[in-house]
DNA sequence: TATTTAATAGTAAACGTTTACAATAAGGGA
DNA sequence: TCCCTTATTGTAAACGTTTACTATTAAATA
C-alpha cells in the first residue's frame, strides 16, 4: 500500500540499496541517477519508515519525558525547554504523565524502554531512588530534573532550591519580618525540603528569635491546600508577619485566605513563592517569589540527554548541573 | 547487547516462534514450556523491542499531538485528556508544539508519518487548511480540535464558540451593561471570529444599540496584549462598560489596565473571558468566563482517534463532536 | 490395530530499511 | 594492450519481531 523503498527502486531500474544511497546522500552514487530516484521518490509520495530504519540502526531519535503532571503550571515550561533543545537536534519526545504515582512513573519508564528511545528525561513523582531503579536506569541514558538527590546515579539538573529558600528568607527579614511562617507541599519531596532548610538557614543567620514549629505546615502543592492552611493559621491566634510558600500555587492560595480574612498583603502579612510560575506575574496576582529557570532547565536536560546519548561509548559520568535561583520582587513582600 | 527473543529461545531449548508465542499468551504452547519461558525472559531482563513488533504489525501504538504551544495554559489540560484517554488504550503521544507556525506544523506532520504513528491528533495553528494539507490529511488518521471549521477532511471536536459569544453577550446585556466591547486575540482565528459573531448576535438581538467599531479590537492571545490594548481604550473618551475577551489570559491583561487606570471591576467596567483557564479561578483574579471542556475535548478527541484506528477498514466519516460552552460567574461581570 | 484429530513445536518468510562486500565498467598508467 | 584504480551499482545479510504453514507426537476413535 505505502511506498518503499522497493518501488522506488523498480521505477527507477536500480537496485533498492542504491535508492538507500540517493535518499540518505550517501557518497558513490551517480548524481544524475540520484536525481531521477530523489524525483521518483517525490513524485510517489515516498515517506522513509523511521521504524525499519530505527530497527537497524537501533537509534530511534526519540527520547521519553516523564514529568508528573502537564497541567501543574510548572511543568509546561520545562516540556517545552525539552521539546525545543530535542527538536533542534532531530529528536522527538513521549510525554508521559506519572500523575505523581510512582507505579505509573515505573510503568512509563518500562513502556518507554520497550519502545526503544534513545533517552529518558524525568521529573521523578518520588525522591526516592530505589535499587530497582537504579537497575533500570542503567539500561539507557537518563537525566533527572527537579527534586532529585545528588548520587541518584543518572546525571541531574536541578535548581539550588537551599539557596532560594535561604533568598526569600533573608529577604523577608531585611524586609523587617520577625515571624516568619514556612508553608510546603508534600513534607516527604526533596525539594520542598530543601527549601525549607534554606529557610531556616536564613532564620538562624538573621534573626534572633526561633520559628514556631506551630508555624511550618505541610500540604500538597495546590493551589485550595495553601488556602485550606493559611485559613488554619489565621484562626488560631499565632499569626506570622510573613510565609515563604514552596511553590507559587500554594502562594496564590494563601494570598486569597489572607485576602478573605481582611488583611492586607504585604502590610500584614507579606508573602513569597517559588518557581515564578506566569500566573505569579499576572496584575492581579503580582506575587514576589524565587525564579526557577524553568525552560532552561528542560533545555539543559535536553542538552545533556542528547550529549549522552552520542557519546555513547564515553564513561558515564554523572554529570549535575545546579541552576541559580534568582528573587523577583513584586507587589507580595 | 540487549537480550533478544532467540537468546530466550536459546536458554530454553525451544525455538524463538514458541517463544514470541508464549509471551504474548497466544493459544497453542504448553502451559508448563510456556512458564518456562517467562521465568527465563525474566531473569534474563528481557525487553521485547517494539521497534522490531512495529514493523511487522504495522502498528506502533503510537499517536502524534501537535498543538500550537503547551506552555500557553489552555493545551496542558487538552493534552493531559489526551494523553490519559490515549494511555488507558495502550497508546503513547508525541508531544509537539508548532510554536504557531504552519511550516514547523506542517514538519511535524510529515514527521511523525515518517515515524509511522497510528493517528494524528492536530490544534492547528491556522483555521486554513489547504488542498495540500487535506492530501496529507488522507494518509492516515486524523482529529483536528479547536478553532477548525467543519469540512476540514477530518474528524474534528470543538467547542460552540458563537454559543459561548452569545452567552457571554446576553449575560453582560442582562446585567445591564450597553456598551460593550470585544477585545480578540488575531484577527484571521476562526474561533476569535466565531466568538466575535456570537457576541454581535446577542448584541442585535438584546441591545438597541449597536457596538462602537472602534470596540472592536484584535491583537494577539497574550496577556500583555490584552493590558496593551484596554490602555489604549481607557486613554480614549470612549470607555466601554463591559468587554469580552476572546480567551482568558487576555481578559486578565485587561483586567490590570482597568485597575491601572484606578476603574473598578466589575463596577465600573464588567469583565468576561473564555476558556476558563486555572489561574481565572484563582482567588485573586476570579474572572467571570466561559467554560471551554479542554480536558474533556482532549478525550474526546483521543477516544474518536482511537476509534478510528481500530476501524480502519470502515469508511473514514469525519465526525464534528461540538461542546457546549458554559457561564462561569465569578468576581469580574 | 489402524486412522483421525488435537495439541504442540518448528521452519521460514515477511516487515522496510542500512550496509558490508562483491561485481562491473570505465578510465589511466605502464 | 594489460593491469590497476576508482566510481558506481548490485547482492545479500542483518535488525527483532510475528505468523502462516508444516511437522511431529500423542490421544482418541473406530
Amino acid at each position: 500500500m505505502t511506498v518503499t523503498i522497493k518501488d522506488i527502486a523498480e521505477k527507477a531500474g536500480v537496485s533498492y540499496a542504491t535508492v538507500s544511497r540517493a535518499l540518505n546522500y550517501k557518497y558513490g552514487v551517480n548524481s544524475t541517477t540520484r536525481q531521477h530516484i530523489l524525483e521518483i521518490a517525490s513524485t510517489m509520495n515516498y515517506s522513509p519508515n523511521a521504524i525499519a530504519r530505527g530497527l537497524v540502526k537501533k537509534q530511534t531519535y526519540t527520547i521519553g519525558l516523564i514529568i508528573p503532571d502537564i497541567t501543574n503550571p510548572f511543568f509546561p515550561e520545562v516540556a517545552r525547554g525539552v521539546e525545543d533543545m530535542s527538536e533542534k537536534q532531530g529528536y522527538s519526545i513521549f510525554l508521559c504523565n506519572s500523575n505523581w504515582e510512582k507505579s505509573k512513573e515505573n510503568r512509563y519508564v518500562k513502556l518507554l524502554i520497550e519502545k526503544r528511545v534513545d533517552g529518558l528525561i524525568l521529573a521523578p513523582s518520588s525522591s526516592i531512588v530505589t535499587a530497582e531503579d537504579r537497575q533500570v536506569y542503567s539500561r539507557l541514558p537518563v537525566v533527572m530534573m527537579s527534586g532529585v538527590q545528588s548520587g541518584c546515579g543518572t546525571g541531574s539538573v536541578v535548581v539550588d532550591n537551599i539557596k532560594g529558600g535561604f533568598i526569600a528568607g533573608k529577604y523577608l527579614i531585611e524586609k523587617g519580618r520577625k515571624k516568619l511562617s514556612f508553608i510546603g507541599g508534600a513534607e516527604d519531596s526533596f525539594s520542598v525540603k530543601e527549601r525549607y532548610e534554606g529557610f531556616m538557614q536564613a532564620a538562624e543567620c538573621f534573626l534572633s528569635v526561633a520559628l514556631s514549629p506551630d508555624l511550618v505546615r505541610f500540604g500538597d502543592y495546590r493551589n485550595k491546600s495553601g488556602y485550606r492552611i493559611m485559613k488554619e493559621l489565621l484562626e488560631k491566634k499565632n499569626i506570622p508577619d510573613a510565609v515563604f510558600a514552596s511553590n507559587d500555587l500554594l502562594a496564590i492560595g494563601i494570598l486569597q485566605a489572607i485576602k478573605d480574612a481582611g488583611l492586607k498583603v504585604p502590610e500584614d502579612i507579606a508573602v513569597v513563592g517559588f518557581d515564578n510560575i506566569a500566573a505569579a506575574g499576572f496584575g492581579e496576582v503580582e506575587l514576589t517569589t524565587i525564579e526557577h529557570p524553568k525552560y532552561r532547565m528542560g533545555e539543559l536536560a535536553a542538552g545533556m540527554l542528547l550529549d549522552k546519548i552520542d557519546l555513547k561509548p564515553e564513561i558515564n559520568e554523572n554529570e549535575r548541573v545546579v541552576l541559580e535561583p534568582e528573587l523577583i520582587i513584586r507587589r507580595t513582600a
